[in-house]
This record gives structure tokens, C-alpha cells and sequence, in this order.
DNA sequence: AAGTTTAGAGACCATACGTTCGGTTGTCAA
DNA sequence: TTGACAACCGAACGTATGGTCTCTAAACTT
């Protein structure tokens, strides 16, 4: 890929800058007027260039058809995952339910779409106090969890123990009619405990810590 | 605010979609068709409908110029980071130059942008091995930093340590001439150095583990 | 029953916008 | 000098597009 001109570049970054103000793609002449060029048929031929490189995409006879490409690929948006409660040795997670599914958004963490992928039913749980520590996640962390209810073994899952009354963060493995609950942090103790006793509340996808606000 | 109709829920769906599709906004006469409805004067309605009810914004006499609200904020883009190498006991991390940071965009990691904020110079490791346990951060965890040679006390740092040859994650603490690093989980000792020993090579942003690929 | 509001239909207009075309300038190799 | 070529200029063109105007028709108020 040949090196792009001044102008180029210029034309480059105030696409890039204008979709980041307004949503939406600048027309020809609003490029031609913010760079400073002096004819409408100049973005073009750049445009043009520009498209040829893989640089943008153009859509024919549309207006304002100009998507930036990032290495080949179209730049993607953030996806809101709602947090719908805590997560915390001695209570239970709440259910994921239709009402806080849509509807309240007031609560909630933007990831990468590449980090939910193509799953459904997706949330984020907050880390309550020290006690998931031997599944390296701290105070104040945020899990992101895909509602399940059965797991693959090694799967990591908030797993809810009926008699302890206890939600805990751990790489679940069956064991006959046994279940071995294996921290993440290798240096720890797998707990062992009985299938019936075990609760799947769902398989984590991804932690985020944030450690500075 | 009041419920949409279906018709206005439709039309919202479809200007979703479609800039899912295409990264820019249809033009009136493609929700027209694509929500079979028979006028444009009539999508021209219901848009001023939703725009009244803050769901989309729209710029007048311009074409295509609608910006989808979510939460009355508008949807952001993730933003790319780039992973200039990994962090792992005894290997020096990479000093991030300006040749790996915009010209190398193969290896990043998209995250949302509320976590980059307004900083500059942000960039991610890879974390090799089980070496960081004591900071929460397992082997291929990634965790992103910002360029930084200094540091407030409490800060979780990358700091190496010259005479051991080994870079590490720790919350630092000045104590006089010497420092305390301190690690982020309570139940790990800290270590004690002296100042000279310690360089700090960037602040933790956050840190980010995928459990699934 | 008569008026008012809400939702829609269809046509028309002005213009914002992408495209194209003929011409100019500067550079470089033959 | 000439020709080829890349970059640019200015204007004109056609149409895609948003806005608006008039007219219906149903759903309400009163």
C-alpha cells in the first residue's frame, strides 16, 4: 500500500473527525471546504485514491456513502451490556429478567462487540468484596456473564451453592455425581461438593478492572 | 416520554440496522420503502415524532443527517489499543516508540472508550505466565497502561526492577528512600527495594481477561 | 352533529450532492 | 522539445433527497 499524500491524509483524519461529531459521513463539499481544496472534483479524484488504497468504501450516487475502513474492516460501535446487580459470598445474583433486559439502561458497561460476540442474553455482574479472590477478581470488578444454566467442564461459572447459600466465581468439572469447583488462581483449594447442591447461574465471559476511575 | 407506535418503533429498528450495515444513515426515502410506508411526508412525521421524544437527533436540510440517541448520548465507537508486546518476570517490557503506535495496528485490542478517557500514549500488554498472580492478573490476561515514568502513591504500576531483572504489577508506595510494592491481592506480602531500584514504565489503566474465546 | 386532533397519502419544489468534462499546471524521462 | 502522467481547477449537469403543501380518513372531544 502506497503512502498517502498530505492531502490525503488531511481528507483522512477530517472524515474520521466529522463521523466522530456527527454520526454521520461529510459530503464532498464539506470536505472540500474543510481542507481547504478548491474544487469538489479534487476530493473526488483523492476519494477515488483513497478507495483504491482500501482506505474507504464508497457507495455509488449516495450521498455522504464514505465508511472508513481500519484495517480492512468497518470500525465497529460499543455494546452496552447491562449490569443487573452484584456478586457476593452469601447472596444470591439476581435473575435476568425481560424488565431490566431493555428497558433500564441506567446501569451498564460498554464493551468491544468482540467480547459478546454473537451471544444473546448477555450481562454484567459487580464484584462485591474480597471474597472471589482465588478467582483473581477483586472488589469493585465487573464480570460479564452469558446466561446458562448447564456448562461445559473447565467452563468458568457463577455457581450458587444451595447449602452454603453462596454465589462463587469458579471453573466448574463433574466428577461422577460429584462437582469440583476450581479457583482460577492455581495456587488455591478446589472445593468439592455435591452435583445436587451445585446451581449454574451462568458462564463468564469476560472480567474488567478498572483501576482508575 | 410517551410509547412509540409501531410504525415508530419500526422505523427506529430499521435506522439501527441500517447503519449497522453501511455506517451511515439512510435517507428518508429508504425508511420509506424499507418500512412500506407510502410517503415520505409521513416518515418526515414520525421523525419529528422521535426526534421531539430525544430518540434520534437530526440536522435540517441535510441529507442522511440522523444520529441515533441512546440514553440521550449518542453511540460511541470502540477505540483500538495497541498490544505492543507482554509482561512477564524477567523479560523487559517494550518501550512503546512512535513506530509501533500508529503504523502497527496488527495486534490491538478494541475496548470502549470510557476506558481510554481522554489519555494519551495508552497501550496494552499481554500477560505471559502465572508470574502477576499476586496482582489478580492471570497468563493471558491483558491489561492496559498508560506511558508514565512517575506515579501518585497507590498507583498500580508496571515497575522494573533493575537488579532483579523482572518487571512486575504492583501498587507502589514511596516509604522515604525506599519503596513498597504492594501487591493487589490482601492475602500476598509486599516487597520492599530501594528507590534506585524501581522503575515505573506505565500506570494500569484496567485490565482485561477473556474466559472464552 | 360538528369541530379537533392524529395519522397518513400523493404531488411538487428547492437544493444538497455526487459525477463528469474540458482545461491547466508541474514533473520527469526520452 | 515533446509526450506522458499525476494532480488540480472550475463549471455544468442530473438526480437523490429533505421539506412542504393539499387532501383524506379515521379517532377523539364537545
Amino acid at each position: 500500500m502506497k503512502d498517502l499524500s498530505v492531502k490525503q491524509q488531511r481528507i483522512l483524519d477530517y472524515i474520521r473527525e466529522f463521523i466522530d461529531d456527527h454520526d454521520y459521513p461529510p459530503s464532498i463539499r464539506q470536505i472540500q471546504q474543510a481542507c481547504e481544496i478548491s474544487s469538489t472534483s479534487v476530493v473526488d479524484y483523492n476519494l477515488r485514491i483513497l478507495e483504491r488504497q482500501g482506505h474507504i468504501k464508497r457507495d455509488r450516487e449516495v450521498s455522504r456513502a464514505i465508511e472508513v475502513l481500519q484495517g480492512g474492516r468497518r470500525a465497529q460501535r460499543v455494546v452496552p451490556v447491562p449490569i443487573i446487580g452484584s456478586i457476593a459470598a452469601g447472596e444470591p445474583i439476581p435473575v435476568p429478567s425481560a424488565d431490566t433486559w431493555s428497558a433500564d439502561m441506567s446501569d451498564s458497561i460498554e464493551v468491544a462487540p468482540e467480547i459478546v460476540g454473537d451471544r444473546e442474553n448477555v450481562f454484567a455482574l459487580r464484584v462485591k468484596g474480597t471474597s472471589m479472590i482465588d478467582a483473581l477478581v477483586n472488589d469493585g470488578d465487573i464480570v460479564i456473564l452469558e446466561q446458562a444454566t448447564a456448562a461445559r467442564d473447565g467452563d468458568m461459572v457463577v455457581a450458587w451453592l444451595k447449602n452454603e447459600q453462596e454465589a462463587t466465581l469458579k471453573k466448574i468439572f463433574r466428577e461422577g455425581d460429584r462437582v469440583r469447583l476450581q479457583p482460577a488462581n492455581e495456587t488455591m483449594q478446589p472445593i468439592y461438593t455435591d452435583a445436587g447442591n451445585v446451581e449454574v447461574q451462568g458462564r463468564v465471559i469476560a472480567s474488567i478492572r478498572r483501576q482508575i476511575a
